[in-house]
DNA sequence: ATATCTATGTAGTAAATTTACAATCGCGCT
DNA sequence: AGCGCGATTGTAAATTTACTACATAGATAT
C-alpha cells in the first residue's frame, strides 16, 4: 500500500522531501485530517515542498495524495502505523479494541482449514440432531450458534450448564452430533459430556485451541488458536472468532442444504417482521 | 458503511438534501475525484446546500465527508462484500465470511466516534443503575453485554424480553441509564421502552442505524451503519460491530472506574480459574 | 572560482470551502 | 383566505487552502 510504497521510495527522494515522507510515516492517520500547512510544519519544510513530494509519488497533488492515503489506511493491518494520542482514552480505546479484534479475524482467515470446515459441515449435514455446549462466554457463543442455526432453517439445541449438557449427551445415539465450544478447552464438565456423547456414538465437534483436553475427545477438531488475554482488560476478541466460525457453517450447511430451506428462512423473517407489525399496532 | 447510512437517512433529509444523497448514491466512486461545485451541479443545487447535507450526516463539512466516502469505498470494493454463491468450497465460504467480518470492523474503526464512546462512558460511570434492552438477535448482545460489565465489575441487568423491559423501563429515575441496542433501530417495544425511561429522567444510550425512530429517543446516540443482511443467507456480521463497541464500552467504563474494579476483576478471574479447579475434580 | 543546475523557500494567485445574510417556501393559526 | 413564523435554500462575500511563479541558496562540475 501507499505507506509502503512512500518507504521503498525514500531513498530517491530529495532531502526535503524526505522529511515529508518521515513525517507522513511517523503519523498517517493524523496526516489525513491536517491540512497541507500543518503537515509542511510538523516535517519542517515549505508547503511547496509537501505538493513537491507528492508529485514525485505520482499524484496530481496534496489532494489526489491525501485521498489515497486515507484509502490506504482505511484497509491497512492495525498497529504497524497508527499512533493514537495516548492522552485521549477513548479515542485509543476505539483503536486498540478494534485493531486487536481486526486482527483476531485476520488471523482466523489465515489459519482456519477449509477442509475442516467442509468436514463439519458433511457431520453437520447428515446429522439428525445437533446440539452445542458452551459454558460461561462460551456458553453465550453456543446460544448464538443456536440462534443462528435456527434462522438458517436448522433446528438445534443450545446447553450452557454443566448438568444439563452432560445428561442431554448421555442421551445421544449414532447419527446425531455435537458441537462442544470452549475457549480455554479444559473445561472438564464440557470434557465429560463430550466423552459421553462419543460413547453414545454421537460426533462431536470441538472448537477450542489446540493441545487441549477436548481436542482430544474430538471426531471432529477444529483448532482455533488466537493469544488468550493475560490482561484481564483486554477485550475477549477470542470469542469474535469463535462466532464467525459458526457463522461460517450455519451459512455453510444452509447453503449445502439447498433452496427448500432458503424459503423457510426468508419465511420465517417474514413471520417475524409481521409480529413486529402487530406487535407495533398493540403496543404502540 | 456511509451510503448505507446515506440510504437508511433519506426519509429525514430535506428536499434539497435529499437531491445531494440522490446525488452520491448515484455515482460514488466519481463524487470522490469531484469537488464540491461539480457535485451541487449535478445534484442541481447549489453549494453550501451540500455542505449543510455534510453536516446533517454528522459530518465536519465536505472535506471529512469526501474522506469518509473513500475509506469506505476503499473497503467495499475488495471483493468481500459478494455473498457466498451456492456451489462455494468451504474455502470460499471462509474467506468471505471472514474478509466481511474484517471490513465491518474496518468500517466501525473509521467510523465510531470516540467523542461519542468518551460521552457514553461519562454517563455510565455516573449512572447508579445500567440496563441493557434488546430484543432478537440484539437480546444476545445485550446479555453478553450484561456479562462483560459483570466481568469488568460493574452489575448490570440485561432484558431481552419486550413485555419485561417496558416494565423495567417505566420504574427507572434519573440517574439511571438504559444501553438500548437494536439492529435495525425501528423495533417499537423497544423505542417505547426507551421513551419510557426518558420519561422516567433516566439516560438512554442507544446503539443502532442513524435516522431510525429509536436514534430520535437517545440521549446519546452511537451510530452503527452497516451493511444490513437483505438476504438472510448473509452472515450476520454486523452483529460483531455492535460486540465490539460493547468490548470498548465495558473495558473503557473499567479503565475509567479506575484501579480498585482492575483488582475486582482479577480476583472474579481468579475466582473463576478456582472454581474450575475444584470442579475438575468434582466431576472429572 | 565560476557557471550551471538542482533544490528549497517566499510571496502572490487562484480555487475551493465555508459563513453570513437575504429571499423564498411551506405550514399552522387566527 | 390572509398573516406570521420557522425552516429551507440560494447568493455573495470571506476565509481558508492549495498551487504557481519566481528568487535565492546550495551543490556540482568544468
Amino acid at each position: 500500500m501507499l505507506l509502503d510504497s512512500i518507504r521503498t521510495q525514500l531513498d530517491s527522494l530529495s532531502k526535503s522531501e524526505r522529511k515529508v515522507a518521515l513525517a507522513v510515516l511517523a503519523a498517517p492517520s493524523s496526516t489525513v485530517s491536517q491540512n497541507i500547512t500543518a503537515l509542511a510544519k510538523s516535517a519542517q519544510v515549505s508547503e511547496p515542498t509537501v505538493v513537491r513530494f507528492c508529485r514525485t509519488l505520482g499524484y496530481d497533488g496534496w489532494h489526489e495524495f491525501k485521498l489515497k492515503l486515507a484509502q490506504g489506511l482505511a484497509l491497512a493491518l492495525p498497529g504497524a502505523n497508527e499512533q493514537p494520542a495516548p492522552d485521549d482514552l477513548a479515542s485509543d480505546l476505539v483503536n486498540k479494541i478494534c485493531s486487536r479484534s481486526i486482527n483476531t479475524l485476520l488471523d482466523l482467515r489465515n489459519n482456519l482449514k477449509p477442509e475442516l470446515v467442509q468436514k463439519a459441515l458433511d457431520i453437520l449435514s447428515r446429522a439428525n440432531k445437533i446440539e452445542f455446549y458452551g459454558q460461561g462466554s462460551s456458553g453465550f457463543v453456543a446460544a448464538d450458534a443456536q440462534h443462528k442455526f435456527f434462522r438458517s432453517g436448522v433446528p438445534t439445541v443450545a446447553y450452557t450448564d454443566p448438568a444439563i449438557h452432560s445428561i442431554a449427551a448421555a442421551l445421544l445415539r449414532e447419527g446425531d452430533a455435537v458441537v462442544a465450544i470452549s475457549q480455554r478447552g479444559n473445561n472438564p464438565a464440557l470434557t465429560r459430556s463430550a466423552k459421553l456423547a462419543r460413547r453414545g456414538g454421537a460426533d462431536v465437534i470441538v472448537l477450542a485451541p489446540s493441545g487441549t483436553p477436548l481436542a482430544e475427545i474430538a471426531t471432529l477438531f477444529i483448532p482455533i488458536d488466537l493469544v488468550f488475554a493475560i490482561d484481564p482488560y483486554t477485550p475477549i476478541s477470542a470469542r469474535l472468532a469463535y462466532l464467525v466460525v459458526i457463522d461460517v457453517l450455519a451459512v455453510g450447511l444452509a447453503l449445502q442444504r439447498g433452496l427448500e430451506f432458503r424459503k423457510k428462512m426468508q419465511n420465517a423473517q417474514k413471520a417475524l417482521q409481521e409480529f413486529d407489525m402487530q406487535f407495533d399496532s398493540f403496543i404502540g
